[in-house]
DNA sequence: CGAGGGATTGAATGGAGTCAATACACGTGG
DNA sequence: CCACGTGTATTGACTCCATTCAATCCCTCG
């Protein structure tokens, strides 16, 4: 089996000519390297990190079951992570960008829990997990930052739960649009054009739908003017009209509420006198206000 | 706004007397505290967490936006975590029983991103989030626990995702059935026998369907005799039959391969002598085999 | 230039959402 | 103790949106 980086112990890669990367002169280093820490440390994290390689679409950066080796940084390109089902379906369960660390899956247990491949052609760092973990152990600021970028992932999954259960399909795609906009912008790039970078059939996956209905409400978006659609390439054209879509049909599968909503008296529980409200307030278990 | 949990700095809560939490009594102590530490570090734990509250149905534990003050561990019950649309509507992203530890959301930013809410009559431990991260500091064993838990938190959301993209709704329900018996497994329960710590429409919106849909397929597999429903009681009558219905009807939404499968040569990839197949074998981008 | 993968569009079927009526369980107050 | 009311669960009937199946187009690569 091919491979882009070298096993451990380190086997020299074909293009390998020095593995230390240049996270100095990398556009993610906003996003990679700790904020607070001082400049000895991004030479700490420099050292130990392994420059960029390349993957081309379908190659695999690990696999479920493999031992936790290294943790993934994307340079550039799209990588996707699946599960696979009894009967050998796929199904993707997270897609990774520009500035996004992979390989948290393997944390746990020290096997990876699902398969990382690249969806698009795409430029990784690799960092070695043990030399990692000792940083994180010698330099709190590291320690701090992966702290940090795991709760993100845990953001991101729950941001993604919501997303994929946005009531018509089309909502589902333009969310998917908006997110990947966002992400953009993140990465300092536009808001309004990007590369989505897989097929059709992988937004479909992603999105649990198929290729046809997100192809049909592409298509429909683009007759009406509401973003232009080359292959992968987008380009919003009105952000206002893709937000409205959102709502807009808002079917009822979360029901009214299951929860009352945040803060004050509801005009109905006024006939309970001091007895305070038993549901219609929020009811909390700390002392604490919201945004306390 | 009532609360079972003081704010920091600690206020005497109405029930407590003495604040140290009992781990070494506690039935989840093999989920919550490291394998791998010694006894000092169980003491050093139960120095910290604050004893367990209980909560009635629709409390908030936290809401989003609030500063992350502490962990939480559950003890008994189960509590939900939720978003909400512009428009108010809720999405719960994560259900969490005995054992499973929740405030993850908070640890990127030092606010948490989500809502918190009892489903159930529950009973939850509290573990200040400063002490707790300076004995992460202190002993490598914490740290490593709190590596682990987030780990499988991301697995879990992975596992959350595969389920509720399954084809036929029939087979969501009953992936989540099956779901929710393993875990009562792992927490030391009987896989035959438990409760769903919630209403039919939060299934509904935990899995992306509606109320009216989870019940007639609860009535269908009752009737069928595969389980017993009463109310949020579920017996499991044939496992066999369960499992049978995940695959069965699968509809085509993660089409063929989207991406190559495991090992081998595929029959047609035989065209191809030596350079080497380009699609029709797993392509590693690392010198690894899987499970390597 | 031909082959193959991906994208697009059409037409038909069926499953799941919607609306609505009823049953059930629980706690409250008369 | 029973009537009542609210919240939850169950079941039916109808409609419609999304999946399916299928045909065509487009682009890239060998």
């Amino acid at each position: 089996m091919e491979c882009i980086a070298p096993r451990l112990p380190i086997a020299a890669a074909p293009d390998s000519r020095g593995d230390a990367a240049r996270c100095s002169a990398c556009a993610m280093q906003k996003i990679c390297i700790p904020k607070n820490g001082d400049s000895s440390t991004l030479i700490s994290i420099e050292a130990i990190i392994r420059r960029a390689r390349s993957l081309r679409r379908g190659q695999y950066l690990y696999g479920a079951g493999h031992t936790l080796h290294y943790l993934f940084a994307v340079r550039s390109g799209a990588v996707k992570t699946i599960m696979r089902t009894s009967d050998g379906r796929e199904q993707i369960v997270g897609i990774y960008g520009p500035g996004d660390t992979l390989g948290l899956d393997g944390l746990a247990t020290g096997q990876h829990a699902l398969d990382a491949v690249a969806t698009d052609e795409s430029s990784i760092c690799l960092i070695p997990y043990d030399m990692f973990r000792q940083l994180c152990h010698d330099v709190p600021a590291v320690q701090h930052r992966l702290t940090e970028i795991m709760g993100q992932q845990v953001i991101r999954d729950a941001n993604l739960k919501m997303l994929s259960s946005m009531q018509p399909m089309e909502a589902r795609v333009v969310a998917f649009l908006i997110e990947l906009s966002q992400l953009n912008v993140r990465r300092g790039f536009s808001p309004r054009e990007f590369n989505i970078g897989m097929t059709r059939a992988e937004i479909g996956n992603y999105l649990g739908t198929t290729l046809e209905t997100v192809c049909r409400v592409m298509s429909a978006l683009s007759r009406d003017r509401v973003i232009e659609v080359q292959g992968k390439r987008v380009r919003v054209l009105d952000f206002d009209s893709l937000r409205a879509r959102l709502d807009s049909s808002s079917t009822r599968t979360s029901t009214a509420n299951l929860t009352p909503r945040p803060g004050t008296l509801d005009r109905v529980s006024q006939k309970q006198p001091q007895t305070r409200s038993k549901r219609q307030i929020r009811d909390y278990a700390l002392e604490q206000s919201p945004f306390g």
